[in-house]
Order: structure tokens, then C-alpha cells, then sequence
DNA sequence: TTGTACGCGTTATCAC
DNA sequence: GTGATAACGCGTACAA
């Protein structure tokens, strides 16, 4: 735990810095009586190389930012878990930057990653982000990137995605297939890349069942609990309310379902409801909520491994057609959904 | 975003670098034209100092390390909100480790923070923490430290905690007077500072109201979901099931609530439940649960300035007697928690 | 008012 | 096989 240096070690045996750090390093060929006096003198005392000093000798500072729009929110926390697992293995720091869904915290954040000489950078776009100039214009100054999950196609860079077309088709056609027919896709930001999949995916389901598309069953919805209910509660008080839901995040699926449980609608006699979500409480509290799980920690760890073997492959080695991966999404259905 | 240097900006207006440094850093007195067209110069090439090299300099790194037993769980990712929200505005860097509830790798973390030369550490300990001599040796070697929400005895420095007997305590208290005799307190690992205080307080309520202490009814349980699930079924299918149930964690809430669902046992008719939680969800899926609601926030802010006032004060003006810092834990009652 | 020299910890290069 | 030196970027004591 001592602050002890490769000096401090110099001193101590009559050596000079040099052989020391080479001793260590091992890497010239050195006397080997030498090197074990060193190495064991280190040991003994604890020596640790500051990385600091590394860092301003190889311009590197071993460190990776992170900007997502909230800690606070179980995908993203789960993300971060997997990021985090990887990036210490690899003897990597992890910074963490909050945009708070908005474009200005985001490149202010931007900003703060460059000035702390991050040796890249992980994205998850905001809910406000329409454009990523602010992100191009620091790729090409040769900063890896890697966007996941709210990604954008304006850049071309890795790119680590679940495949939302695919979650949200097989849960609408899910849906479809219990008899449901007004179904309601409750979602986020229109911007973002995951709304406008899974949309689309909704859209698709409905249209190879030959069910038309009805716009007003489209609601694009801010995270504010009280906005998301009070949006669940015009849907309902309706002549025609829907018979199926589609909710694409924790937070929209808990105000909905908090609004079916205070009108006292049941799961799933009377309507029929799946949710993206990650959090564990949701379907324990609702155990007919059928779920699209999202691949977070895995969401993670693939970004995580694309963005260190960028930042450690020499600059002309990365290759010239970054590619967007994409993960698997579950679809969970638990037997008390099936309607009796 | 280009990387300019004080190099650069004294070769470019014939300069020397210690003159530019000077002129941006305003200390000393300098010919103000000198000092207009170097800070010119330095904004129009987005000049940033290093802060690899400042770091260096000073032995100081601007960072704080953060050891949580993990990222995943609503409190201490609304805990780590606070400490981003202080440390950014300070200008540090937060660097988070997980414990994962082992000692063993709290201990690692350990490791990686000196040799990573963090200026400050706060720390929750993990559940199998026992001994906190690992903390005490870095304190004493001069390592800021403070702890927060699991806390020690042990180790003399400054703590941010909430008031836990306080909270168990009117938890306890408001079960009892909805009439509730056989309350169970279902609790997390018995090592840990937050679960003693908290069955100090469950005790202290039923002695007030002069009710025996059955030591069955309270129940140590891991964190684990499957484990709480089987212990809640034991619990319930005794022959004096209990009345009342007051569960310390999210998690243990969540695995409760599931149970008392599956049994079809309701709230708060048959039964009477508060939570300490954090989990927004819980009281919205069901509404009848009474909550002590944690300072997280709150928590992470006041630990961080604090540690932040440690680190930024001469060691000798560090004050000698440390203290405890109690946050106050709201009993969040809703109307439909009152039977009807 | 400005410039020179040094040190923070480390490694690479060159000399011995 | 080992030691002296320079360099990374910055701030500052000291010299001019």
C-alpha cells in the first residue's frame, strides 16, 4: 500500500532507475541475480507502477467513457455491470457520464470525455439526440466509438443493438394470436433508433395479420410517471379501449400498469399485455405480464470487447466496415397469461 | 478537441511555456496583452490542460473511487446519482467498483484503488464483511475514506447513514397499531451495521407495545430471490402464519410480494407489509404497501462532499473527531395500506 | 514581465 | 549488463 516508487527501489540497491524498470518489465536481457533482487525488493515492498505516470508517457490514459442517459435505470445499470466486468479485466478504468435524455448535458459530457483523455468512448444516445455531428466530428479525430442500443444511422462505427424489429413483431404477433386486435404500442422518444424499430416490428405484425394500423394506437411518451399515467388513463376512458399493450420500457410498463390495476382491468381476461423490461419486480408483481427481455448485461460486454480491441489495434488495422451487431430479445410468456 | 499543448501555444506565438501557463492560469502579474493573446489563441484551438500531467505533478489524481457490493440495485445506483452529481461539479472523477458481496473482492477493489492512487474512497461494505482492518490500514496510511450505508464500528471516520433504528422502529410501530401482533422481520445479512440497527428497532417497537420477541419471526435470508421465495413459503405455511411483515430490502420485498400473490393473500386485509424500498415499482403495483423511503440521493451527495472536504483540506485542519451523519428514512403511508 | 530549469514516475535510446 | 539522459505536459522557483 506504500507509495513506493521504481526510485525509491534504485536507491535502496544501489541501482539505477533503469535497470530497475527493466528488471521488472523483464524485458532486456539483465543479470538474473539482479532482476530477482529487484523483483523481490518490489514485492516485498509492494511496489506498484503509477499509472499515472504511464499514462503521460504513452499518451494513454487506460480509462473508457461511458455516457447513457441514466445510472438510475435497471437497463442501463445492467449494461454498465457488463461493460464494467469486461473493462477491469482488461485493466481498463470506466467513467461514467449522464446525459439525462439531453442533447446539451450530452455534449457537455462530450466535452468533459475529451479533456479527460478517454481512450474511447461508449454512447447511448439521448432521447433528445437528432443529430450526432458532435459524435462524428470526434470519431474522426481518430476517438473510437462504439453507440449501442440508441444508436443512430448517421454514423459509421460499431454498433451493438438488440434487434427490436424482431422483439416487438414476435410480441404484437404474440398478442395477435391470444385474439387481441386493438392492440397499443405505449413508446419513448420518437427519435430514437429503438422507437422507430419497434414501430416498425409493431407495424409489420399487424400488417401480415392483415389488422389495420390504426395511428392513434401509437403513443410516443416522455419517462415522467405522471404524463405516462395520465396518457394510459385518456386511452381507457375512451368508447373503444384497447384489448392488447405493448409497452417498450420499465418505466412505461409500470405507469400502465399501475392504471390497469387502479381501474381494476385485469391481466390477462381482460386485455393482454407485454412489456420490454428488465426489471426483475415487473413480472413478479404482474406474473401475467408477458416480457421482452432485453440482452443488457450480454448488450454490455459485446461493447465493451468492440471498443478496447479498437482502441488497442493500431490505427490502421481497424477495419474499414465497422458493423452493427445485433442481440437476440426474448420472449418470455409465463402460463397465468394464457387467458382461461 | 485537438490536442494542444502549452507547447504548442508558446512555439506558435514565440513564447515560453512558462509564460503561457502563467497568462492562462492568471496567477502571476503579466503583460496583459501577452495574457489577452494567449488565452485568445488557447480558446480559438480549444486549448485543455492535461490532466494526466497535472495529476503527475500534484500526486493527485481528481478521482474518487466508489466500492458498492453492486451497480444493479435501485439504491446504490440512485446513491452513485448523488455522488456523480457532487464529484462532477468538483471536478472529479468517479470510479466505481462492485464488491459483489465478497470480501474477497472488496479487498481486490481495494488493490486497484491505491495502485490506481485515488485521492478519496467511499465505501459500503459488502454483506460478508466482517472485519474492516483492510479500511483501517489505508485510512491510517493517509487515504481519505467515508463510509456510507453499511457502515463499522470499527474504523474511526466520518459515516453517512439513515436512521435505520429509527425507520425499523416507526415501521414496526404503525403495523402494530394497525392492529398487527405476529410481525416478521425478514432481513438481509446479520454482519452488516443497517440489518442490527434495523432489528434493534423492530424490537424496541414490540417491547413499547409490550409484545413478546419471537426470535422465529426474524428471518436472516440472502439475497438471492429463489432462497427468499422458499423461506416465505415456510413462513406461511405454518400454522400461525404472520400478520405483519416488514422486509429491509427491495429485493427481499419483491420475493415477498410474488409469495403473498401466489397465495393469493392480500393486502392489507389479511395481511400488513412495509418495505424499506427504493424501487419505484413496488408501491405502484401494489399500492397498499407502506414504504420507508431511503435517503439514497441524499446519501450519495452528503457522503461525497464530505469525502470531498477531506481530500481538498491540509491534512493537518482534517478534524479529529469524525462523525456519524444520520439521514432521516420517510414512512410513506398510502390510503389503501389502511383495512378497511 | 518573461525565460530557464527542474521535477512528478516511467520507459526508450543511446552510451559505456 | 548497466547507467545516464530525454521525453510525456504542466507549474513554479529562480534567474534575468
Amino acid at each position: 500500500m506504500e507509495l513506493i516508487t521504481i526510485k525509491d527501489i534504485a536507491k535502496a540497491l544501489n541501482l539505477s532507475t533503469s535497470t530497475v524498470s527493466r528488471a521488472l518489465r523483464g524485458s532486456y536481457e539483465i543479470n538474473p541475480e539482479t532482476k530477482k533482487l529487484v523483483i523481490e525488493y518490489a514485492e516485498k515492498h509492494n511496489y506498484r507502477p503509477n499509472p499515472i505516470a504511464l499514462s503521460l508517457k504513452e499518451n494513454k490514459s487506460r480509462s473508457i467513457g461511458v455516457i447513457v442517459p441514466e445510472i438510475d435505470n435497471p437497463f442501463f445499470s445492467q449494461v454498465i455491470n457488463g461493460i464494467d466486468a469486461i473493462a477491469y479485466n482488461r485493466g481498463y478504468h470506466v467513467v461514467i457520464f449522464q446525459s439525462h435524455e439531453s442533447y446539451k448535458r450530452e455534449l457537455i459530457n462530450l466535452e468533459h470525455l475529451t479533456s479527460r483523455r478517454v481512450d474511447g468512448l461508449l454512447i447511448s444516445l439521448s432521447g433528445e439526440t437528432q443529430s450526432v455531428e458532435h459524435l462524428q466530428e470526434l470519431h474522426q479525430k481518430g476517438m473510437p466509438i462504439v453507440l449501442f442500443d440508441r444508436v443512430s444511422e448517421e454514423i459509421n462505427t460499431h454498433k451493438v443493438v438488440s434487434d427490436n424489429f424482431e422483439g416487438a413483431f414476435t410480441a404484437t404477433e404474440h398478442l395477435i394470436r391470444e385474439g387481441r386486435r386493438r392492440i397499443v404500442q405505449i413508446t419513448a422518444s420518437p427519435f430514437l433508433s429503438i422507437t422507430k424499430e419497434r414501430v416498425n416490428g409493431y407495424i409489420a405484425a399487424l400488417n401480415k395479420y392483415g389488422i389495420p394500423v390504426d395511428e392513434s394506437l401509437i403513443r410516443y411518451c416522455g419517462y415522467d410517471l405522471a404524463a405516462i399515467e395520465k396518457m394510459m388513463e385518456e386511452l381507457f376512458s375512451g368508447d373503444t379501449p384497447p384489448d392488447g399493450i405493448l409497452t417498450v420500457s420499465d418505466r412505461l410498463a409500470l405507469g400502465c400498469l399501475a392504471v390497469l390495476k387502479r381501474r381494476k382491468i385485469s391481466i390477462p381476461e381482460q386485455i393482454a399485455m407485454v412489456g420490454f423490461t428488465n426489471l426483475k419486480a415487473a413480472y413478479l408483481l404482474e406474473p401475467a405480464l408477458t416480457t421482452v427481455v432485453q440482452p443488457s448485461l450480454e448488450m454490455g460486454q459485446r461493447s465493451a470487447e468492440l471498443l478496447l480491441d479498437l482502441i488497442e489495434r493500431k490505427p490502421s488495422s481497424i477495419p474499414p466496415n465497422y458493423q452493427t451487431f445485433k442481440l437476440y430479445s426474448e420472449l418470455i410468456v409465463r402460463e397465468s397469461s394464457v387467458r382461461h
